[in-house]
DNA sequence: AAAAAATTGTTATATTATAACATTTAGCTA
DNA sequence: TAGCTAAATGTTATAATATAACAATTTTTT
């Protein structure tokens, strides 16, 4: 699946957006939460929670679910990661500033999984939920498929 | 959230409908697989798993989860339910023999959850996956919120 | 009737996530 | 700055969801 050029830039710009938006919002982004976002960020391939709990016991921290699960709320509430429902992993949002509805491709041989938005389908999804008198209160949007560079 | 005017009849009609596609599919609906659905349709509510497990306690069966997730596994494969995976619980079907896209509107406040579909809706989807050189497999389309009935 | 395949039974365990309470740390206030 | 308060983290236990592996049974095919 393609993605940025240089994976260390796209972490370390995705680093310095978290803080300065924590930084904004008066949260605090601690050291915890921080492994925990760069940990996701390491690669395109969404993280399991306890996957992340085992990297996570090679270091500093104690390292049991509630650790892990506490600081992925954190991340998850201020917008900067995303829950994939339907392969329970944990994905690093790419535009954190913009609270727009995202879709996701999920490519099952490389595993990777990329965050889009499309004008017409916020549009069709707001008829139908329109039409439907639903309001919405959390979209799940997943595709499970094959992406372009795996065929 | 409106559904349809008696739920027997729906019922009935679900598990006929199954019973006919099994037939000419050649699949086995046997009596476990059969009890399943009709647990699942028994409410507009989603069914968890290990409430069906439950259920199943009461009757001739051993009722472990395998059992239950076996029958799911199968109902599943056939078309007859959906697995709603932002809240891990199983649906009926409304129309088996039309396999085409369709999204969930799940209401948190009476917990009941209801298949649709929009051609605008697919339509754009195909054409962002197209965009994207996309190959899709599954797609999980699943809106939290709150239905018109219960404002 | 025997063999093969599908289904179900059974036991154990893997995976994902949260509850509850204790301790520590950071920020605030007097 | 000492003490207070709230937030964050540590810790133990357990809940909720799901699958692996093998045995027994039932159905279908040969």
């Amino acid at each position: 699946m393609l993605h940025c050029e240089d994976h260390q830039i796209c972490i370390e710009s995705a680093m310095h957006e978290a803080e300065s938006i924590c930084r904004e919002k008066g949260l605090r982004f601690t050291e915890l939460r921080r492994e925990v976002l760069r940990l996701i960020w390491i690669s395109h391939v969404p993280a399991k929670a306890y996957d992340i709990l085992k990297k996570l016991e090679g270091k500093a921290w104690s390292a049991q679910p509630p650790t892990v699960y506490r600081a992925l709320d954190f991340l998850l509430e201020t917008g900067l990661v995303h829950k994939l429902d339907s392969i329970n992993a944990y994905i690093g949002c790419s535009h954190p500033r913009k609270q727009n509805e995202c879709y996701f491709l999920i490519c099952t041989d490389c595993n990777e999984a990329k965050e889009y938005s499309s004008p017409e389908l916020s549009d069709a999804m707001e008829l139908t939920l329109n039409k439907n008198s639903f309001r919405p209160r959390k979209v799940t949007l997943e595709v499970l498929g094959q992406c372009g560079e795996c065929e």
